[in-house]
DNA sequence: CCGGACCGTCACGGACCCGTAACATTGCGT
DNA sequence: ACGCAATGTTACGGGTCCGTGACGGTCCGG
């Protein structure tokens, strides 16, 4: 539950008040009061999550989003935004950007860690190159194999990229955008209904092991990994 | 607890009692004595909670509300009307238009203060996609599963949405126009009595689980999620 | 150069869902 | 008790979403 948390914020009060209660919940602090400052934190620290305001001098929160979107290394950090009106323009902007969650000030303590908390536990499920395991699949990242009940399954690079990030995310629902995202890498210009047929491919290939219902659709949103069954 | 207010009276002297009072009481006051005044300050300051004449010079308050309503920006700030008689009309044109709340006059600044206390505390919980328990039931909007009393319920996209809104604002009326603003979108033209088709489908959908009372009818007014049984 | 593996797209058909109308029922005022 | 209005309930037509098979293209290894 302990993370490493940067705070880009530039006014030192606010900054203070966040750090204090982000240390007694336990956590490790980074703090940068702008923009240039917290990018190179956050190359050479890679924190857990970064609380953003909104409005920085000389570059903005948007374009620093924007930025550790871009790279990487550093596009699966989740963002909180911290922004001074209830503004739907700036949330939508913000989480157009890809920003998890946005507290808007002024905010009690208490829901800053509570959102913290939700945006860190979402995350959980870290990428890792370890075996996976889940309702009866098993998944090895190393050596490339899956096996459903014992028995040897194969799949296509993509089917298999796609089974791996479904297994490390499951119980949750993904847009075919999100897969996309996910699966295929950012800016790839592909149909979304091309991940409907590789989700067919996925199941076909389950089959066998009668594992095929573990992949469901949940109409009108995408798709889900299901953990039991 | 400080918010932004403001105040929309002709009378000088009401408008003077009310700032007092709810300077006293630790906001920020904004004032207007017209709509149209009224409307260039909301576009601007957007306050987080409007007091509102019913009776105004040149544009009414309930056109003034309409207004509000019909702006994305500004539709889910809170209004309190005041209303001089304490007619049933008056009541019921107001909370049509929106108005979460309404102070009769003569009104005395103890209660003024707490309306205002009690539509701030009530202002809509944000919304974030954490698991949502109540009177036996569960649905996890991340997962978009649902259950009562531990057996899982399917529900069609629109029911999972409305039975959502209806968990995370339970307790509260909800009239049909408000339900087609909250869960079908703004600006779709739906007739109002689709609202109760998909409260149909919902309860039978929640019959199973011997739920189905959960969602309660209020003749005349609209629907409610109450939070036991 | 050829063939296979894999991928992205498309088209078709079916399943599902939605909005509406039409009828049945309930509740409330008189 | 009666009648009107509001709500419950059901059925249906239309539209959207999704599963599925097929097709052509690309990339490599032989």
């Amino acid at each position: 539950m302990a993370a490493t948390i940067l705070v880009v914020e530039d006014e030192p009060a606010i900054q203070e008040l966040i750090a204090y209660n982000l240390k007694q919940a336990g956590h490790n602090l980074l703090k940068a009061d702008n923009a240039e400052q917290a990018m190179h934190i956050v190359q050479t620290a890679l924190p857990d999550l970064v609380l953003l305001d909104w409005m920085l001098p000389g570059i903005s929160g948007v374009e620093f989003a924007r930025r550790l979107r871009a790279d990487r290394r550093t596009k699966q950090i989740p963002i909180i935004m911290l922004t001074a009106r209830s503004e739907e323009q700036d949330k939508l902007t913000g989480l157009e950007t890809g920003a998890d969650d946005y507290v808007t000030k002024p905010f009690s303590p208490r829901e800053l860690n509570a959102r913290v908390k939700a945006v860190l536990r979402r995350r959980a499920p870290q990428v890792t190159d370890d075996v996976v395991r889940l309702g009866g699949l098993d998944l090895d990242p190393a050596s490339h194999r899956v096996s459903g009940n014992g028995q040897p399954i194969e799949l296509g690079p993509t089917e298999f990229r796609l089974l791996h990030f479904l297994m490390t995310h499951p119980e949750r629902v993904h847009s075919r955008a999100q897969l996309l995202d996910q699966v295929w890498g950012d800016h790839v210009f592909v149909e979304e209904r091309t991940v409907d047929v590789h989700i067919r491919r996925l199941r076909k290939a389950l089959e066998p092991s009668t594992l095929d219902n573990l992949v469901q659709t949940v109409r009108g949103t995408g798709y889900r990994m299901s953990a039991t069954l």
